[in-house]
DNA sequence: TGCTAAACGGAGACAGTCTCCGTATTGTTC
DNA sequence: GAACAATACGGAGACTGTCTCCGTTTAGCA
């Protein structure tokens, strides 16, 4: 890749993080580009599609929901407590966009899907708590991780678009949790 | 009304359901128009906002929410049996156009949507089953019709983006339902 | 039949997406 | 350090969708 290029390509991926954070994941991109000095086409030869744009975005976040899964697995607790305490987290995770509930729980399973790979990384995480779980034969074991990520991801969809907080959300992972739960 | 003016609000609202259904809610309203044979201007001066029409259209569907609860509060079975045949129903209701599991979850709770009595009518029909079912105490009592619809609306909305079919629902259904049921 | 309030409709302003292509920059080769 | 590909730039503009304004038409009443 070219030098300017490279600087171009930064440019835009950290004027798009502020953009989307203070916008939303369906922010004008034409904006972006103006903000980062270039023209749109620089932009769209870069990132061809939105979500090519918004997974370099995710890069750094990624780094985070290891961190995340690390601390939760890490707390001690009932099965539930964990559980839950691990929904709220993931909800957390996926909602610092407006928009990002519904757009990486869509992306989860859509192999075709740029950010793919970042909801992978999210699924595994899952996994492990899952997996934990299972260890301690506290959870239903014809459920997936996926289904999990989609019930969870479902919920913050919902929280995202109606703009719920969390105080409104608990209580429906306190019933997915349940129902998850030997 | 002038008789004009309600022959071309009636064209718009049946050209429109059939748009919907083939394209989705965020079919193009001028589109909408031109094949209804009338100006955008006549369209908007009827429909401010998108969900003034999608209001219309649903005007119909609303017959056919509460023939479905009563059909399914008929059926004889187990209070997770008819739960469960609720949300299946309740998917399928809120599903018949792309964009309507989200629509609809997310006017559920806001009370300036012009389709809010819309989901009135579901959320009554939601509350009948529940009722029913606190009465033979099957279900969890802290849990209100609301979070109900909108953890059944986040299953939905999942699907709908993602183009899951009924199979791929019904276990995350299975989930709520369990975690509902005491 | 004439009048007025109501309704129409389409031109066009505005915003967003995305592409094409002439121009400019980079970095390599001699 | 000059010349030359290869690479990248950027902005004009095509396209699509939303929504409004206002001159024209029409319905319904007196």
């Amino acid at each position: 890749m070219r030098a300017d290029a490279k600087r171009n390509y930064d440019r835009i991926v950290e004027v798009a993080r502020t953009v989307f954070r203070e916008q939303g994941y369906d922010a004008s991109l034409d904006l972006i580009a103006k903000q980062a000095g270039v023209g749109p086409g620089t932009l769209y030869r870069h990132f061809p599609k939105r979500d090519d744009l918004i997974d370099a975005v995710m890069q750094s976040w990624v780094d985070g929901v290891n961190e995340t899964a690390e601390k939760v697995l890490a707390h001690q607790g009932s099965p539930r407590d964990l559980l839950l305490a691990w929904f709220e987290e993931y909800v957390r995770l996926i909602s610092v966009h407006k928009g990002g509930p519904a757009k990486i729980t869509c992306a989860m399973g859509d192999d075709g899907s740029p950010i793919r790979t970042k909801c992978e990384v999210l699924r595994a995480a899952g996994d492990r708590v899952l997996d934990r779980l299972r260890a301690e034969d506290a959870v239903r074991d014809d459920v997936t991780a996926l289904q999990v990520a989609r019930l969870v991801g479902g919920v913050a969809t919902v929280a995202d678009q109606s703009e719920l907080d969390l105080a409104a959300v608990r209580p429906m992972l306190e019933v997915v949790a349940d129902g998850l739960l030997k």
